[in-house]
DNA sequence: TAGTTATCATACCAATATAGTCAACTACTA
DNA sequence: TAGTAGTTGACTATATTGGTATGATAACTA
């Protein structure tokens, strides 16, 4: 797994809206302008997470974006695998990003990794934006 | 962290150069062959392990390549910090790439990437060529 | 010492990923 | 119906990835 500014912008701007929980909306200037990331940019990563059902949008005055769940069923998993891929740190083993690579043949070195798999994806997928906000 | 072909290669390099160690020098040609890497671009990473210090090479009738420690002195941590950079999943928690990134703010995000990182350095810091040849 | 073997060093290349920006369009609601 | 705000797609610059190609240099051997 590697982040990216996409998985990092997008954690920012997620724990900005699990902050906001209940207060309806925010609009994507106001989230850059809080958390001082590029507007353009950002719009591009909510819409992705919008795709991958992690927000809801409403357009229009007082639109903006708000979280689809409560910020305790939202995992860091979800939104890094949504916006980087794999947590894995190569496809040959990760469960949902599965791709050959040529490590595979030597199974004591796969074994390592799939331990770092595992324990990479079961911290992240037990963290959820409510840990974190 | 991300592991990419250039550390794939050059782990799968070292387990050969670990498996013929005592047997002398091991060309490049021969090991591309064995592992049927791309011989031109394993010639480049073998550069880099022994800038690294981690092979050391003969040049000439009967030269190549060998392992310049016991393959129980070479941690997996050090090959690919060496070819990839970084193990931790950002720079901004790196001790030895250290950088500064958007997550840094948050401190409840940061504590779970530095959870990650030192599971991850300290698995693949016990774990030598000797374990996985 | 000439020829062979192999590393060493650069330069080059195509494809993809990264990190954005910009312009135009659609939908909502006050 | 005017203005706010999301939606879509095209576009850009730069870096990284995964290699190839060419040649020089060093060492061993007949």
């Amino acid at each position: 797994m590697k982040l990216t500014r996409r998985s990092e912008y997008a954690l920012l701007a997620l724990i900005h809206l699990a902050r906001a929980e209940g207060k309806g909306y925010v609009n994507v200037a106001a989230m850059a302008e809080a958390q001082g990331l590029p507007g353009k940019f950002l719009e591009q990563l909510l819409m992705a997470l919008k795709r991958g059902g992690l927000v809801k949008s409403q357009k229009g005055p007082h639109g903006g974006y708000r979280l689809s769940r409560p910020a305790g069923k939202i995992s860091l998993a979800e939104i890094i695998r949504l916006l980087d891929g794999a947590l894995a740190p190569t496809e040959s083993v990760s469960t949902y990003f599965y791709e050959s690579t040529p490590v595979e043949r030597e199974k004591r070195l796969l074994r390592i990794f799939k331990e770092i798999r595992d324990f990479v994806s079961t911290k992240l997928e037990k963290t959820t934006l409510a840990d974190v906000s």
